[in-house]
RNA sequence: GGAGAGGUGGCAGAGUGGUCGAAUGUACCUGAUUCGAAAUCAGGCGUACUGCAAGGUACCGAGGGUUCGAAUCCCUCCCUCUCCGCCA
């Protein structure tokens, strides 16, 4: 969320920041509030000063024993105005709020201005691409060679956009998701968090999900009670510790690391990448999650990207890192980098890992405070990035590392995860 | 799922219609005392909006209602605790 002062004092600044992003947002509704609200609110709190004054004098006089009648008089006197501009006010307060809820982020000045991906930057670039004596396959074709993975059943059960892994992949899979929680809190620094796979609306909107894209999530209805939903990212639920904190400024850096399922609807997504775990409704993710002290949110930025990265040089994929324009970066975030890992089946980098900064967007949706030099709570400055998708780590692994014989090797880093076990081969 | 109790400031905890944004304790900050500290004493100490300021307004889990006036009464929801049942 926008600082509601920034877009009263500032609002061209405001409106020529959020234009970057490709949309640009019609302000004259905004406008047209804010001038009805300033005059409104004054004479609302003016009129609810004169009813509280009036209203302590009756419980004076009534104390006293004395008659109020007429007191009560001026009260009733207020009654009609009073109720009539605090229910327009509420209103005007509901409209804000609205708009604002549904306000992206400003980007960052360090952002490139452009419309959509090919505004993107590459800034690095890690690893060789191998070249192979064979025709490659994709990891549907390796995997379903090895007998390992398995569509059709996961359609049966489920229905499309799912997967179903056995035997060697499956422990791969798990083997990833243990090697990155190992390295990201033995050598960088995180604490291990489990979290709630199902949360309430309010975290959804702490973090930017809600309510403008309800139509991604999937929602559990609970008859008369609140619904769930199921997380579409661990950040979600991890985020949201902070939510209506005030942490102790020591407390800062928060970091934490968290494996869970994400579970995304796909709505719209209509077409794109149906073969294969590249889009599935349910997938893993080793998610990191920094809070931190404004002044150094740039900083963990940086440092936050460098640790997934070092999930990919570990494993030995080629990859590179790319920062998203203005027109290409989701809804929250201020700055975003995405890491791409190449996937030779499809001759090109797909994204593997997204990192972002939200500065204090989340955090002001959050109330998710800390307490500064001066003991003021001061919001906090949020970030987080995949360190990385398991489904999508698995993938590069099996196209990248292929054999001629349709085994695939397994990355050195993983071996002690797989009891020591160096190739995937096909299940009898 | 059934029965009951309860949600108040950083924490503990009083307040059941009026002078309550809220006693008291504790924590914290400042000052006095001290060589220094502890102890003691004095003062300060919630968040947000608004105003040059004085001040004003809102907030006692959330949202509605009753009333001239609600932390306090009523309704709905959320959460916590205790006992019973069920269960990995």
């Amino acid at each position: 969320m926008l600082d509601i002062q920034q877009l009263r004092s500032n609002l061209d600044a405001v409106a020529e920041g959020l234009a970057k992003r490709g949309k640009p947002i019609d302000f004259t509704a905004f406008r047209t509030l804010e001038a009805e609200r300033k005059t409104l609110q004054t004479r609302t709190q003016d009129l609810q000063a004169q009813r509280n004054s009036l209203s302590k004098q009756i419980g004076m006089l009534k104390g006293q024993g004395k008659d109020a009648s007429e007191v009560m008089a001026q009260v009733g006197a207020l009654g009609d105005e009073l109720k009539a501009s605090e229910a327009r006010l509420g209103e005007l307060l509901t409209e804000f709020n609205a708009i604002l809820a549904t306000l992206p982020n400003i980007p960052d000045d360090t952002v490139p201005v452009g419309a959509d991906e090919t505004a993107n930057v590459e800034i690095k670039r890690w690893g060789t691409p191998k070249t192979f004596d064979f025709a490659v396959k994709d990891h549907t074709d390796i995997g379903e060679g090895l007998g390992q993975l398995d569509f059709v059943t996961a359609a049966k059960i489920s229905g499309a956009r799912f997967s179903l892994l056995k035997g060697g992949i499956a422990r791969l899979h798990r083997a990833l998701a243990q090697f990155m929680l190992d390295t990201h809190t033995t050598r960088h620094g995180y604490t291990e968090v489990y979290a709630p796979y199902l949360v309430n609306a309010a975290s959804l909107f702490g973090t930017g999900q809600l309510p403008k894209f309800e139509e991604d999530l999937f929602k559990v209805l609970r008859g008369d009670q609140d619904p769930l939903y199921l997380i579409p990212t661990a950040e979600v639920p991890v985020t949201n510790i902070v939510r209506d904190e005030i942490l102790a400024a020591e407390a800062l850096p928060l970091k934490l690391v968290c494996h869970t399922p994400c579970f995304r609807s796909e709505a719209g997504s209509g077409g794109r990448d149906v073969r294969g775990m590249i889009r599935q409704h349910q997938f893993d993710k080793v998610e990191l999650v920094q809070v931190v002290h404004p002044d150094q949110s740039a900083a963990a930025h940086e440092e936050l990207t460098g640790h997934a990265e070092a999930i990919l040089e570990a494993l030995g994929l080629p990859y590179r890192r790319v920062v998203l324009c203005s027109g290409d970066m989701g809804f929250s975030a201020a700055k975003t980098y995405d890491l791409e890992v190449w996937l030779p089946a499809q001759d090109t980098y797909r994204e593997i890992s997204s990192c972002s900064n939200f500065g204090a967007f989340q955090a002001r949706r959050m109330q998710a405070r800390f307490r500064n030099e001066k003991n003021k709570p001061e919001l906090c400055h949020t970030l987080n990035g995949s360190g990385l998708a398991v489904g999508r780590t698995l993938v590069a692994i099996l196209e990248n590392n292929q054999r001629a014989d349709g085994s695939v090797e397994i990355p050195e880093a993983l071996r002690p995860y797989m009891g020591g076990l160096e190739l995937l081969a096909p299940t009898r």
